[in-house]
RNA sequence: GGGCGUUUAGCUCAGCUGGUUUAGAGCAUCUGCCCUACAAGCAGAGGGUCCGCGGUUCGAAUCCGUGAACGCCCACCA
């Protein structure tokens, strides 16, 4: 029943009280956006550039994107109130190999497959598709309030940055730095493409390890040894070889012993013959193989290993690829006297096959056994399916000079990182660097400037097409030609061949490098982004940045951290675990929203997500608006503002000063979470829990005007301050703190007058400052007094007190003070600092637990004052210690005394 | 196999070059309150062998060594 009635005065109350972002939030982003306020262009001012970590065209809105986004939302607001001339460019990434994928999924469902079309055609529907789906991730961020400069929109496959690509390739390829060849490359079978090493990602799983039997040939098996790693039965000699994939032993071409390895000695110069093949192949000798690892023996397939393709090199062995571009049994490329042996596996799929021949090979007697074994496998980072090794044709970039210009800088923090425990992470990587391949099998990318012959192409193959005929050029070489005499290579860039030159393509700074904008926006300020991409993206940043402009690209890193639910899981659509941030935004609001996601992410920490932090956010939106509403309902009079408004507007100055500077400290240092917190802080402990109290007239008063005048001027104060972290309802409450221009905006530079010297004028000594933080004590002695004995707040108290108290007191606690009054038997009471108060009561306290506490405090407090005493008695301390350690430990002895004195005065009182 | 990082209240984290009243914040918890700004609120309270062990020092959450647990990155052991 109580409860009942209880929800429903809750429930009528809602209806006015609350804040109610939706109307406000789509309201002041139409004006921001209808005044051109974040709109940038160079000038006088020094500028702060930011470019975004360009979403995929595709996306949509997640909750690393929230984290992201709103990171540098803040960082600009920031920028543009300290008056300097913002500008965040936003735009979106083409993402290759992710969009062709969707486009692919697409066309099947409309029964089309992309092998029936010519690129051009596919192109087409690629394009169609991004006009469809593209930039919906860009209105989405309006949502949350992102202040992009919109007119700069731009898109990694635009014509500006597609020329800047371009250019920067044919540039490096005339530098030498771009060089084609035969390369074992990471091979996604599934989008049938090459990928770089980055975008392969290393699984750890349960597999099988075959142990297969290599008989020795027959020439050579005649008269052997029999001993340890000498394998024989009915049917003859054999090596055991250990494998984790089995099916590729169609493109065995040697097994492989370490000289060195006793017991495989007896292999050395003979021949084993594949087994279920029938392929005779040699026995060679290379201390790559781990003496003591499996058999000794390791299988050569050249085409389908790394390393088995270096010992290919080495040995002068041939290489037979057995796969197809999607991984399917290529039995065509196996011997023609071996085809009987093979043919049935012809097509399969790679997975299929390995179980095929593994159950043929166990009927004929071939397998030795089959052991659980753990290793790591390779998937494909956009596609999820496991890496072939291929050997390929590919484009790649000498990476080695890059790494070069690219580390000082980071290491020497002219570019700093946030948090810096990256930089290891990037030494690593730019030490131990590898050339990157570029190339992709793709259409939906920036297709390779590269040209050939063509008759020459027909005459000899691509395999064998000469390097130095290849042309490599930004127009079309058939231009002005007759016939068409060259053709087009037909891959593709990867992506990250174009982000690599955002902050700089962004400002057109490749193809005009001397331009004005360049000049001014480059090098951008800060860079937010996610450190899962530090080597694809922000390490290739830094070297494009060097390469092509001779400077950074950005002055700060900050990298943020993962995303996860608050059982620490990473968010993922299988999970069901991810929120949609448009359906938070509904519920929280936008201010509501990016609070929740600041509050608990420092940088370079997972933040573990949970609606509860957005729920404090919208109580915090909440809390400022009834403030307000408190603010603006005062009535105001032109009469003397009392002494204790005084006291009160001239602490609240300090707190402000304290709070504004101690922002200021924490932005510096990217701690963005620590910096709202402190604000929040400010306003509802100080502000709204101590400042509004100490002013609030007496029901039906008026408030002085001056007292107002102030209070309205904190406010407007804390919503700059506040502003970058929720920008509508600051925004909102600034207008509807007094009349504004039209076209004014919270947002534009801090101009207001703030003279706090005047107002600290009455408080010369800061003695104001120490009686408010004296007087907000007692006033929490007496409140935890009145708790304790269930003392309603209506009824009056008297407060005996060693020394005058400010009036704040009284109307803070409803009480009468009485200065150095006799007491009564009955008083509960408490010290504040060094001074003890009393509160008479009216009825009998428990003396037994009133003198327990007594005595655990007494305890406490001569536990401490033997620990300072031991301190200030020990010759060394005093010796070494400095001089105002020494002081500070006699000041705490003394209080520690008095208190002491207090507390016995009161347990004898008690007991007398 | 290398490298890096983390370990402080139930949860998420501050605590910088050792000394600031015998360790702080927010959230959560518990208790009492609808008192005309706010119950999406107010007031109060409880809660910690600062991962273990050893060392340096007058003094250690803080510095050094060592062990453990967890996390991340890199690496070709088939």
């Amino acid at each position: 029943m109580a409860d009942n009635k209880k929800d429903n005065v809750s429930e009528a109350k809602k209806e006015n009280t609350n804040y109610n972002p939706q109307e406000v939030e789509s309201r002041w982003y139409q004006y921001w956006t209808d005044k051109g306020l974040f709109h940038s262009e160079p000038d006088g001012r020094e500028p702060f550039t930011v470019v975004i970590p360009p979403p995929n065209v595709t996306g949509v809105l997640h909750m690393g994107h929230v984290l992201n986004e709103t990171i540098q939302d803040v960082l600009v607001r920031r920028a543009r109130l300290e008056g300097k001339n913002a500008c965040w460019v936003p735009g979106t990434d083409h993402a290759s190999i992710a969009t062709e994928a969707k486009v692919i999924k697409r066309l099947k469902e409309q029964g089309i497959n992309k092998q029936d079309l010519t690129r051009e055609e596919f192109l087409k529907h690629a394009w169609d598709w991004t006009d469809e789906h593209g930039g919906i991730i860009l209105k989405q961020l309006r949502k949350l309030g992102c202040s992009c400069d919109w007119d700069r929109t731009a898109f990694t496959m635009d014509e500006t940055r597609s020329r800047a690509v371009i250019k920067v390739f044919v540039d490096l390829y005339k530098k030498g730095l771009i060089y084609k060849g035969l390369r074992m490359v990471n091979w996604d079978p599934e989008r049938q493409t090459a990928l770089s090493d980055e975008e392969v990602i290393y699984h750890e799983e349960h597999s099988k390890f075959y142990y297969l039997k290599y008989r020795v040939a027959e020439s050579d098996g005649m008269s052997l040894p029999v001993g340890e790693g000498v394998y024989k039965d009915e049917k003859g000699y054999y090596c055991v070889v250990a494998t984790t994939r089995p099916e590729t032993i169609f493109g065995d071409i040697a097994v492989c012993i370490n000289p060195k390895e006793e017991k495989n000695q007896w292999l050395r110069g003979k021949h084993v013959v594949v087994p279920g093949v029938g392929r005779e192949i040699p026995i060679i000798e290379d201390r790559y193989v781990e003496i003591g690892f499996g058999t000794g023996c390791l299988k050569v397939t050249p085409a389908h290993d790394v390393n088995d393709y270096a010992l290919g090199q080495t040995h002068n062995l041939r290489a037979i690829d057995i796969f197809t571009a999607d991984a399917h049994l290529n039995m065509d490329t196996v011997e023609e006297e071996l085809q009987a042996n093979v043919r049935k596996y012809h097509g399969m799929d790679r997975f299929e096959c390995r179980k095929q021949i593994v159950e043929d090979l166990q009927a004929m007697g071939l397998v030795e056994k089959i052991e659980d074994y753990d290793n790591k496998v390779g998937y494909s980072e956009r596609t999820n399916v496991p890496i072939e090794p291929r050997l390929s044709l590919q484009w790649f970039l000498k990476m080695q000079h890059f790494a070069d210009i690219a580390l000082p800088p980071v290491m020497n923090d002219e570019i700093v990182f946030y948090p810096a425990k990256y930089k290891n992470t990037y030494k690593n990587w730019l030490e131990n660097i590898k050339d990157w391949c570029i190339s992709r099998q793709l259409w939906w990318g920036h297709r390779i400037p590269a040209w050939y012959d063509k008759a020459l192409l027909d005459e000899v193959g691509a395999e064998k097409y000469p390097q130095e005929k290849i042309v490599v050029c930004e127009g079309n070489p058939n231009e002005g030609l007759s016939e068409e005499r060259y053709v087009q290579d037909e891959g593709a860039l990867d992506t990250w061949f174009s982000s690599w030159l955002w902050p700089i393509s962004l400002f057109d700074g490749i193809e005009h490098p001397d331009n004005k904008e360049l000049a001014y926006y480059y090098p951008t300020a800060d860079l937010v982004t996610g450190p899962d991409i530090i080597f694809f993206w922000v390490a290739r940043m830094i070297m494009a940045g060097y390469e092509y402009t001779g400077k950074m690209p950005f002055k700060h890193v900050y990298f943020t951290g993962i995303v996860r639910d608050k059982l620490g899981r990473k968010m993922s659509k299988s999970l069901g675990n991810s929120p949609d941030p448009l359906d938070l935004i509904e519920r929280y609001g936008a201010d509501g929203v990016r609070m929740g996601i600041l509050l608990s992410a420092p940088a370079g920490n997972d933040i573990l997500y949970d609606d509860s932090l957005c729920e404090q956010g919208r109580n915090f939106c909440n809390k400022i608006w009834n403030c307000f509403r408190m603010l603006k309902g005062l009535q105001t009079a032109d009469i003397e503002a009392p002494r204790t408004d005084r006291e009160t507007v001239t602490w609240f100055t300090l707190c402000l000063c304290k709070a504004e500077q101690e922002v200021d400290d924490l932005m510096k240092k990217y701690r963005l979470s620590e910096a709202l917190m402190a604000v929040y802080k400010l306003f509802t402990d100080e502000f709204s829990g101590w400042y509004l109290e100490m002013i609030k007239p007496a029901y039906g008063s008026p408030i002085a005007k001056k007292t107002y005048d102030c209070s309205m001027l904190f406010f407007e104060r804390m919503l700059r301050l506040l502003h970058p972290f929720m920008p509508f309802i600051t925004e909102e409450l600034y207008h509807a703190l007094s009349e504004r221009e039209d076209g004014d905006t919270i947002m534009r530079e801090d101009r207001m007058e703030w003279d706090s010297t005047a107002l600290l004028a009455q408080d010369t000594d800061g003695g104001f400052w120490q009686e408010i933080e004296h007087v907000k004590q007692v006033v929490a002695g007496v409140r935890n007094i009145r708790a304790q004995h269930n003392i309603s707040p209506r009824e009056e108290i008297t407060l005996i007190s060693p020394k005058p108290l400010s009036e704040l007191v009284n109307k803070l606690t409803h009480s009468k003070v009485e200065v150095g009054g006799k007491r009564p038997a009955m008083v509960a009471t408490f010290i504040v600092g060094t001074s003890e108060y009393a509160v008479p009561l009216n009825e009998f306290i428990d003396v037994e637990a009133e003198r327990k506490k007594l005595e655990a405090d007494l305890a406490h407090q001569e536990g401490f004052l033997r620990g300072v005493e031991a301190k200030l008695g020990n010759e060394k301390f005093m010796a070494h210690a400095k001089p105002e350690v020494v002081e500070m430990e006699r000041k705490k002895q003394h209080d520690a005394l008095e208190r002491i004195t207090a507390i016995k005065a009161r347990l004898e009182a008690l007991n007398g």
